[in-house]
DNA sequence: CGCATTTGACCTGCGC
DNA sequence: GCGCAGGTCAAATGCG
């Protein structure tokens, strides 16, 4: 065994199960500095998308932040307000604005640059609101992920040639960084996991050369033909963070229960969180049922949503979340939902939007927070527990 | 019994 | 063509 490198399964679990597996994280600092600064446009270049939003980014609505930006491959960007990278809570390295409106992000992942489309979306005309040098394109044609390099602390995306990575086929891939739940409820590693609406059953475990954590590779068992499968694996340099790769798409809507699928009998609310052990990713310990009712519910709905996003899709941008939209999910599902939430956010932020009941904040009802006038502001959705 | 996880072996892509 | 490393398979095992 070589679980030196820490148990991924332990990350994923949302109430895992206990394996023989040992899990330790050696912290080691070593991914992320950008060799190369990584460019984001400000919002007064950025284009809008059919929300109105300027950065076309998936907004976190629980840590009221935007968690990341899109990119897609051999382009372009990596989008993310300015004053994200600013209100960075890690504090490493502020921002520093460049000529052309552009800014630098360095410093390690936050997680503001975290959540990254690297797709090659087909027909992706998209202009390019950025000048074209932002994230250097792989060599090859090949698919690429967000690769962290040693440096000072950053990430570098899709680094043009990193030594020991390789790079498999082309592949559209989604990578979503998000803070690794923290111990909280499970397990003697207290390692908890994202979970999401989807069935992830995990088929793989390998170590990564040069990172000390190893990669958890799941597919999708929501649904026998799904081909859409996912990564997880720690942020090198930051093992709060979780850094999910998702290759390829469902094929299926959402299931219409969570545990619509294998497994659903393993999850015991009443004894993951102290057992930590038996379920599969996405067996939220507190997936109130409601959400599941209202998965269901909404499963029509978000298929026709799914057009939306496809048609999103085609323009190059993938899932979008004005900043004015407010989730009102009960505070009861918060904090434990977070990731599970996040992960859905990421997945098809549409259909959460419906099944989750977003609400636009209106500029004037709530302080302005949210409004398409300044983004920015963080929403009081998540504070406001 | 059914399903998930673990884990070593095997397959495949990529760089040299 | 070779070797390395990532990705996948599948048998073994465990849990409910």
């Amino acid at each position: 065994m070589e679980n030196d490198h820490g148990d991924l399964a332990d990350v994923v679990r949302a109430g895992g199960r206990s394996g023989p597996s040992n899990t330790e994280f050696d912290p080691v600092a070593e991914w992320q500095v950008p060799s190369e600064p990584v460019f984001v446009p400000t919002r007064t270049e950025t284009p809008t998308n059919s929300f109105g939003d300027p950065f076309l980014n998936l907004r976190d609505p629980l840590l009221n932040q935007y968690i990341g930006a899109e990119l897609f491959e051999g382009a372009e960007a990596m989008v993310a307000p300015a004053s994200m990278a600013v209100a960075s809570s890690s504090g490493h390295g502020a921002p520093k604005v460049l000529t052309g409106g552009e800014q630098e992000i360095k410093g390690p992942c936050t997680i503001f640059s975290r959540v990254l489309q690297i797709s090659p979306v087909a027909g992706n005309t998209k202009p390019s609101p950025l000048p074209p040098r932002l994230i250097t394109p792989p060599p090859m044609s090949s698919g690429s992920i967000a690769e962290p390099v040693d440096n000072d602390g950053g990430v570098q995306i899709s680094s043009p040639r990193t030594p020991g990575i390789k790079r498999r086929k082309s592949q559209a891939k989604k990578v979503v960084c998000i803070p690794a739940p923290a111990a909280a409820s499970n397990r003697s590693s207290g390692e908890v996991v994202p979970s999401d609406l989807w069935a992830w059953r995990k088929y793989g475990q390998k170590p990564i050369k040069g990172s000390p954590y190893p990669r958890g590779y799941y597919r999708c068992s929501s649904s026998k033909g799904c081909s859409a499968r996912k990564q997880v694996e720690r942020c090198r340099t930051d093992p709060n963070m979780l850094v999910i790769t998702y290759t390829s798409e469902h094929n299926h809507p959402w299931p219409t229960q969570r545990n619509a699928l294998a497994g659903s009998i393993r999850f015991h609310p009443s004894k993951t969180a102290s057992r930590s052990s038996g379920g599969s990713i996405l067996k939220s310990p507190t997936a109130p049922k409601e959400e599941t009712q209202e998965a269901a519910t909404m499963s029509s709905e978000a298929d026709e949503m799914g057009k939306t996003t496809e048609q999103a899709e085609d323009t190059g941008f993938h899932q979008i979340i004005h900043p004015s939209y407010k989730p009102t999910i009960p505070e009861a599902d918060q904090p434990d939902d977070l990731f599970a939430y996040l992960a859905e956010l990421e997945a098809d932020p549409l259909s959460l939007i419906l099944s989750k009941g977003f609400t636009e904040t209106k500029p004037e009802e709530g302080g302005g927070d949210g409004s398409m006038d300044d983004p920015f502001n963080m929403l009081d959705w998540a504070g406001s527990s």
